[in-house]
DNA sequence: TATTGTTATACTCTATAACTATA
DNA sequence: TATAGTTATAGAGTATAACAATA
């Protein structure tokens, strides 16, 4: 009486979605001058604003030497720019320029159209459903993510 | 009478479980002596079977070269030897050794335990809803991705 | 002392291009 | 000619460690 090989069915499900989503990312970002990392960064400051790197390394779980990279490949390429912090002359806050914050808007869009061309055709009640069951997944997973860290 | 929002969130939360995944799996990588990469060839050997070095760039969408690299790393760490092709020469047959084989049982165990952990609370009515909405999303998206690729 | 960010160095993954051996 | 795989070279992302400036 085990659901074990559904269970089994919907991570593999979830994995290959995981995958396809990551290589249509990979397949648009050259167009717009970004890579996968890159992109991380844009879409960070688009949603929280100006940030310190030391910010960015924690949100992004990487390095402060590789936040270093990251935004020097951003600058030179004209997304942001390193603007002196008000109250802390050690730290600098990355800012999107303009350029920077209309590919954002652009990323914005993109995903708004992706997802209703994958949830589109889903009647009302099973969406809902379909969420709510996706939210008590990640819910479950990201205690034990965020713990291994620890 | 839009869905939209509910559709932005079903993608909010599916672009979630897609990092909080990769990190659990990179989390777990090092301690086995694999990459994100190199696990994957191990993992494609372990479902297909011993496989060209071109077979296995087709499979991961990378090119000739990387798999070489690749290849030559999981050789010197044990995990695969080099056999030559019964019928051509020019190819060989990248294939598990006992330890690379061990740990990819150990793999498919893990990830057994995962989908309980994930999925266990779910009814068999849920699960088997959630199940048959995440295959019809796959499914819309695989062709997008794949016709990109041409 | 602790924190912010950098320079120095090294490893992994990736790609393109030119090449060898075989089909 | 075409295919399988390698060598050569280069760029991106990542990490650790040592350091400077500031808090």
């Amino acid at each position: 009486m085990s659901d074990h090989p559904l269970r089994i069915a919907a991570l593999d499900l979830t994995l290959e979605l995981t995958l396809l989503l990551r290589r249509d990312l990979d397949r648009a970002l050259p167009a717009l001058g970004l890579t996968e990392s890159r992109v991380k960064v844009v879409w960070h400051l688009h949603q929280h604003g100006p940030c310190t790197q030391s910010a960015l390394a924690g949100a992004l779980a990487v390095t402060p030497r590789t936040v270093t990279g990251l935004v020097d490949a951003l600058v030179d390429t004209g997304f942001v720019t390193r603007e002196p912090h008000p109250h802390d002359r050690r730290a600098t806050l990355v800012t999107l320029t303009a350029h920077g914050a209309g590919v954002a808007a652009g990323l914005a869009e993109g995903q708004g159209q992706l997802a209703d061309q994958l949830f589109g055709d889903l009647t009302g009640d099973r969406l809902a459903g379909f969420v709510s069951t996706l939210d008590g997944v990640v819910s479950r997973l990201r205690p034990l993510v965020d713990e291994a860290a620890s």
